[in-house]
DNA sequence: GGCGGCATCGGGGGAATCCCCGATACAAAC
DNA sequence: GTTTGTATCGGGGATTCCCCCGATGCCGCC
């Protein structure tokens, strides 16, 4: 609260990419709070993210998986294929635990989710900032059992098999999204599209594009249920 | 940022709900900064919220529709049950347009996508405590042309203009079935279950056939919860 | 008895889809 | 260094949808 005394030489710099400004207005306000930390720059789209990171020079980027156009896991393939590599902290809006796997292997260094607290976020920055990996501890365990349960079984009919791509359109299915709805957005031909319609159901066994609707209707329900 | 001589008397009190820490955050910076404004409590489940509304009597109170548990839409209705009638400002994430009309319907006063900027949001909110009802621009026109395609019937603009049978194919339709998997679960032609479609697009002022499959799932994903 | 709403079906053309067959490029993995 | 996985695209034919135009018979109603 107070203003203390500190020599201002180092405050790490952040940038926040996220689409909702009150969010990022949330953000800056609990980071500003802190001694040593500072809001650099926010960014609703993963273009101005990219440009940002160019020209703000952060220290760590705070990212929303959940942006619109590509999303975040792309954004952060993106900003780990310079030779810059910052830090990259990633923030979830429900329990997509599916994502943590994801995200990390993407390249981010933490994962907290939306509803857990200030507190956790901000511990969370200082850790990375320190050079550590940090995940929240729901996270964590349902990352350990992933690993253990990772020994090369080719069975399971669940999602964690599609690539994120795959994934990606397959929640877009879900939400009565067409080919061609789903081309557009992700910004690819729909016969790419119609590609990785016909990855899935291969993965997921399904026989028709039928079968894949309905699944997906029904994944999608609860997955924005949860 | 610095305190203002100011008459303390009336201050609106705002109640913030949302499951995200830090979306509540950000709402109370942005809300406290204002003069006339202040925020007396947060809640991030329904229960909490009704009791919030109970103890703080809150002048207006501002509802994330994607709630975790029971869902915004259900939350509003249960607000509106009691005598006071607290007004309501919706908040939404993406672009879930599908969901306007439907709040205003339960009750709410306003509705708001958090990517809009945090200045439209106070103005929302300034409006309601006027006594307006205040939407989003875009939002605005979809409801518009939803009540022009209303017509004058005493009827609502939802599935109860449809027939049983329209109905019954709209259900389905939500449900993921294909025309041809419909005609057969109906015992009727394709033919037959696309004039049907065409009726429910007519009806319910859907575009093209995408607009439709949403709504569908839309609704039947309400019904299931309901 | 006509009028509107409902349920049922058809024709036809054009568009979109499904589903099989490829392909290339790149990155990681073995 | 070949294999594997991912991301991206194309061809082409069969099918299916989509969306406009009908039609018929039934039922209730003023």
């Amino acid at each position: 609260m107070a203003a203390k005394t500190r020599r201002v030489t180092q405050k790490h710099k952040i940038l926040v990419v996220d689409d909702h400004a009150i969010v990022r207005e949330g953000l800056t306000t609990i980071i500003n709070q802190q001694a040593d930390l500072m809001v650099c720059g926010g960014a609703e789209d993963a273009q101005t993210a990219l440009e940002g990171v160019e020209r703000l020079d952060p220290d760590l980027v705070i990212v929303d998986i959940s942006l619109k156009g590509i999303n975040g896991i792309e954004l952060i393939k993106q900003m780990q294929k310079r030779d810059k590599k910052v830090p990259i902290l990633v923030l979830s809006m429900h329990d997509e635990s599916l994502y943590v796997e994801r995200v990390l292997r993407a390249g981010a260094r933490g994962y907290v989710m939306k509803q857990e607290g200030t507190e956790k976020m901000v511990t969370a920055i200082h850790r990375i900032l320190a050079g550590e990996v940090c995940v929240s501890d729901a996270m964590g365990k349902k990352l350990l059992s992933a690993f253990r349960g990772k020994g090369r079984d080719p069975k399971g009919p669940s999602v964690d098999r599609l690539s994120d791509r795959e994934l990606e359109v397959f929640r877009l299915i879900g939400q009565g999204y067409r080919p061609r709805q789903i081309a557009d957005t992700l910004h690819v031909s729909v016969k790419t599209v119609e590609t990785y319609r016909e990855h899935i159901k291969q993965k997921m066994n399904f026989k028709n594009s039928a079968e894949l609707l309905q699944h997906a209707i029904q994944w999608a329900q609860s997955e924005t249920t949860a």
